[in-house]
DNA sequence: GTGTAAATGAGGACAGTTTTCATTTATATT
DNA sequence: AATATAAATGAAAACTGTCCTCATTTACAC
């Protein structure tokens, strides 16, 4: 319930409706990552008027607050998850959008070893694997 | 001279001015990865007046005719570069925008592992790692 | 309670990219 | 070589996702 608050405080900013909606949209939603429009529209199913440039304000706060994460899914728009603390890639279905997590030790390492091959100081990577999932395989018959 | 030509007939483009041109510029640019806007200058320079929305259109079909590939650069604005037949990832500088590549065989096989495992049937992958490169390192002493 | 800095809403601005549509061009056919 | 036709082009407008501006409202320290 008030949960938000401290982490609004937490994170520095002040406990306002609009973040603290979009925080809970962002924690009670079913599906873990939602566009700055998806998020918008949730808002007003909710029966909450939040602009959407409000909303895209916020998430940029939280993002910068380390509360949530940007994804820039292949060239179009940005999806955002709430941070769980532990880094982790992406599985993207092609076919259905849905979005899929996985850690996988080894490939951080490799991340490491080649920018440090190549001189690169590293300070980000993003890993995004596309295909379709099993449902869409079944369902559809690829 | 005319190397180009066949690679448009064999994508099965017609020879068109503006797109013998692209290519040329693709082919003969130091920077290999270039985004439409720079592609559009590098011909404004050698003095052929061509449409933005034209260099557009020709890189999309150059894509889809395997004769280019796409990078979406973190949410940014794409860039290209000439299809040289064997996959590789990229290394980004966030510094001063440098792109290189380079090819992983470990990292390969651990994304289609990861795949097979979720039951994904994997199409595509992109992975970039962002850091600052060794030349930035040493000029600014990041 | 009140002052002040910060947050919001509405609308416009913006960048990169794509579409529209009238005109031009490449190529297959004569 | 001339011609017909489908495809390509240019210019400008449309579009999408995102961000900014600025007047108004709000949270929070005092």
């Amino acid at each position: 319930m008030s949960m938000e608050r401290q982490d609004l405080r937490k994170a520095g900013l002040k406990v306002t409706l609009p973040r603290l909606k979009v925080l809970e949209i962002l924690e009670v939603t079913e599906q873990r990552h939602l566009s700055a429009e998806d998020v918008y529209k949730a808002l007003l199913e909710s029966g909450e008027e939040i602009g959407l440039a409000t909303v895209y304000r916020v998430l940029t706060q939280f993002e910068g607050a380390g509360l949530v994460s940007r994804l820039s899914i292949d060239g179009g728009h940005a999806v955002f998850e709430l941070e769980n603390g532990e880094h982790h890639d992406h599985l993207l279905c092609v076919s259905c959008g849905e979005i899929q997590e996985f850690v996988d030790e080894v490939i951080e390492e490799r991340q490491h070893a080649i920018a440090k091959e190549k001189g690169f100081q590293m300070t980000e990577h993003s890993l995004y694997i596309y295909g379709i999932c099993k449902r869409c395989q079944e369902e559809r018959k690829y």
